[in-house]
DNA sequence: AATGAATGAGTCTTCATTCAT
DNA sequence: AATGAATGAAGACTCATTCAT
């Protein structure tokens, strides 16, 4: 487990991880599969990575990390509206072109009972920079006021969800999901217009 | 004439196994432990079960069901207004008391690679269930006219994400959690008041 | 384990038995199929035979006791001449279409290691009945004199050998066996014709 | 590097389950035994051999080779006359000091049903070099003219059948059946003398 | 006698991880 | 750092046998 230095061969590893993995599943995948795939020897993975765990570990926050900047980038660009719309629509492509590493992501709870939970850092990241930009259109009057933070977590978990439900479960008719999920959101974030009626205190 | 079989039997195992797994998770759970909590022996789990798995997807399968009346029991309710608080709130709470058998939920899929997944029966069922009362309440004009399948999938999706979320990784401010969502609701789904001017086309 | 009184069940299970070990091998076959093939519950063939190896006795011990009858009968025929040919033949053509049971034959000795071994008693009385028979041709000058109980016991073996590796192990080119077979017997047992020269003192 | 391959380790494998086998039989036989015999961890039998009936296979094919190697050095050695005592007397002795692994090899068979039967290579060599040799015998006028093959196959099985009859099931007086046996053989197998008559045309 | 549900001992095999080279 | 042979703990599942009905 001694600090490994070669960054291309972590990535190796982690690219030949996540091939094996979407493969056969968490309990499937043998690290002397993934190790092959890569490229090295069984014992070289552990010198990159503490556990099999980890190797899960390492992907979902690689993903996660991805995903806060591809939404940052839409968020982040000026508009006099809030691009609801192109975040949802950004987010749900980014998804679905990682829909292997989406299994891993809802993996990593049901491998412990209820043992204390540790969310991934990349988790609390992803969920901070959307509730800070949320916040700014918030002030702007862009979207409805709720509580930032939360409204995050919503996002996030709805769009995860229909990806999850349209892609890998569903007939995947995505295109439908979409539109309504771009209906149903618009509706909730976007503010009253003038003369327009709030339906809640 | 042999014993009979003993559908007592077959719910105690099930008991077993949700409180072994709840404990020590899917991969610390042992069969052995399983039986002997249900007070049967190792080979009679068997006789009702196929594989763990099977265990996992039967205990999942029963959460779903219940939930479904759960929720159509409220839905059913003639009321003026759509009982959207009190849908979100029914659901939370049940899933709440049923934190233990939420984290098996998402076991499931990470399991399985992206192998041939095929949706547990409940799943449909409780969709199904949802969506047919969810169109009834449009067409009374109580919501707002989205595709009734998807939103149903969109309304479960965000009450199990909150749940997860709110319960399980999160700080347990569950009211939090719950007011934010009633609030997003209630906007996404309730009607303009008329003279109200919906954002969406 | 109590006597049971259905002859016609107890031959049921023998025949379903036979054909599961044949099919399955030993190892492989289970008391359920044999007693589903024979009609009967699980715990009913623990009725008329005590462990899954008494059935392989039972079998085998069927297996010689009709050898047995079948030869005897060859040679108990009253000729000038021994009837070698078609004993041997006899031999052949019987194991030929009881060839499942010859492989399960083999496997009674391999199961246990080198513990003290009582062969079945069909084979002490074969190996008996064939002695003494040939012990008489012996002494009516048609087959030349050797140890009867060895002999009778190499003949059987030889038989035994052939059928195995013509039928299971080989090509099925049984005639070609056969006829080796015959040619080697008839030279070693027939007496040397007037004038001609026995090679063994 | 790692480790490198210990050929040592894998004849020590087999050694311990020789013994192993010999005292338990093939089921009584636990593959962790064998290893806790052999000074590895279980799971290094598994890098040898790839699983249980491996190890049989790998035994049995082993004993034949030996034989194999005993019987052609007996044959080869140049005479006037076939050495037929010699080469039965080799036989009985070599198997006589293996009659550990003689029972193994009756087992393989059993094991499977009557499914598709692939001999061991180790047979079939076995089988060839004594036809070769036997014909060359033949061709020299030293043994009588049968077909070399059938007449290997018929030698190979009759010399297991009374090591068998003679040192696992009867009563140990070997030189009884041996002494029996080299005069059937010799009968058989020598060719008439000038002015004697052979039996089959 | 017959049934077949229940038993539970028993083990082969896997594979994450280690460590000698 | 890299290797890959060695380790050995761990457990799901089977199935011969029993026995309550």
């Amino acid at each position: 487990m001694a600090r490994a230095i070669d960054p291309q061969k972590k990535a190796d590893i982690l690219a030949a991880a996540r091939a094996v993995f979407a493969e056969q599943g968490f309990v499937g995948a043998r690290i002397a599969d993934i190790a092959t795939r890569a490229g090295v020897a069984t014992g070289t993975v552990y010198l990159y990575f503490a556990s099999k765990e980890a190797l899960v570990a390492a992907l979902v926050d690689d993903l996660l990390s991805r995903l806060t900047v591809e939404l940052c980038a839409v968020l982040d660009r000026p508009t006099t509206v809030a691009p609801i719309d192109e975040t949802i629509r950004a987010a749900l492509a980014f998804l679905l072109s990682e829909r292997d590493l989406l299994s891993l992501q809802r993996l990593d709870l049901g491998l412990k009972g209820l043992a204390p939970y540790r969310p991934l850092p990349g988790y609390r990241q992803l969920w901070q920079e959307l509730a800070t930009r949320l916040a700014a259109r918030m002030a702007q009057g862009q979207i409805r006021r709720y509580d930032p933070l939360t409204l995050a977590a919503l996002l996030i978990g709805t769009v995860e969800w229909v990806a999850e439900i349209g892609l890998l479960r569903g007939d995947g008719d995505v295109a439908k999901y979409e539109a309504t999920v771009l209906q149903v959101m618009n509706q909730a974030l976007l503010p009253p217009e003038e003369g327009g009626v709030s339906r809640v205190a």
